[in-house]
DNA sequence: AATAGATGTAATAATATGTGTTACAATGGA
DNA sequence: TCCATTGTAACACATATTATTACATCTATT
């Protein structure tokens, strides 16, 4: 089990057109080359960012900017934009019912696993990237 | 992006091995009836908490039973039992070693998402098969 | 207005993963 | 020996992920 490579491949998109903004056009060949995916994949991930409001796209021209600053944006806005299923445990259909660890499985589980899920969420919220963008200067190491 | 239903349903398992132990002779059966699903996803999911040491299973007789006590087994045990593989998240592969970002990502997020996956793991950790049990035995609404 | 470069999106393919099922050899008690 | 059961391989099928091609549409610039 393993998440997609979207979530970073998004962050890696979202840091590059803050990183360059100013200094060059951020296309999606552009970006395409710093992340190593297809420029089709790009647009795609842009075009979930735009609809998560995250993003403004120059349609025609080209380019990307941030809509808002990088301290406002967190990881759980980047991983709900491009994660479309809140969902992240999922149980067997129809457990069950007569036997008592049937019809009690999900709902004992389901709320630990919930609880867990939050954690996640929590901890993608207090991550910005203005943090990581921050790192991505300082640590630099070419 | 969702979890595999392996871990509800190895921790089904458990569960029923525990609850009916000593009443009935848990074959994979018996326990693909609690659970739903086919005999021989009961006796693979088996195969891998045999493998992590969490169960006993008596070959030709049939039948399952937990290696040590409910309290000591946790849902990071059967997490680490039924998900073979150690990394949640991943990244695209060769990003550009010429871009600031492209050479700083992978350490840059990739550290903060470990911190993220270490707390998942701890929270699984401090779910015990006894908690879940008692909650089934306590809060059983037939 | 024409052009050139860019985006938005659909269609398709290739691959991997998850789940269900059949089949059968091996096991061990009755 | 017989029978229920396990262990495991093989295969089928659906779904998700990623890559790629193709093309209509958009917009600044000439």
């Amino acid at each position: 089990m393993q998440f997609s490579v979207r979530l970073p491949v998004a962050t890696h998109i979202l840091l590059c057109i803050e990183k360059f903004q100013g200094e060059c056009k951020t296309t999606s060949t552009f970006l395409a080359g710093s992340v190593n995916v297809h420029p089709v994949i790009i647009r795609k991930t842009l075009g979930q960012l735009r609809t998560a409001g995250l993003v403004e796209v120059a349609a025609g021209v080209g380019g990307a900017k941030l809509t808002r600053s990088p301290k406002d944006i967190t990881l759980l806005d980047v991983f709900r934009a491009v994660e479309e299923n809140e969902d992240l445990f999922h149980f067997q259909e129809n457990p069950n019912p007569q036997c008592p660890v049937g019809r009690n499985i999900h709902r004992v589980l389901g709320t630990r696993l919930e609880k867990i899920k939050q954690h996640m969420m929590d901890d993608l919220a207090a991550i910005t990237l203005e943090e990581l963008l921050n790192a991505v200067n300082e640590e630099d190491v070419p």
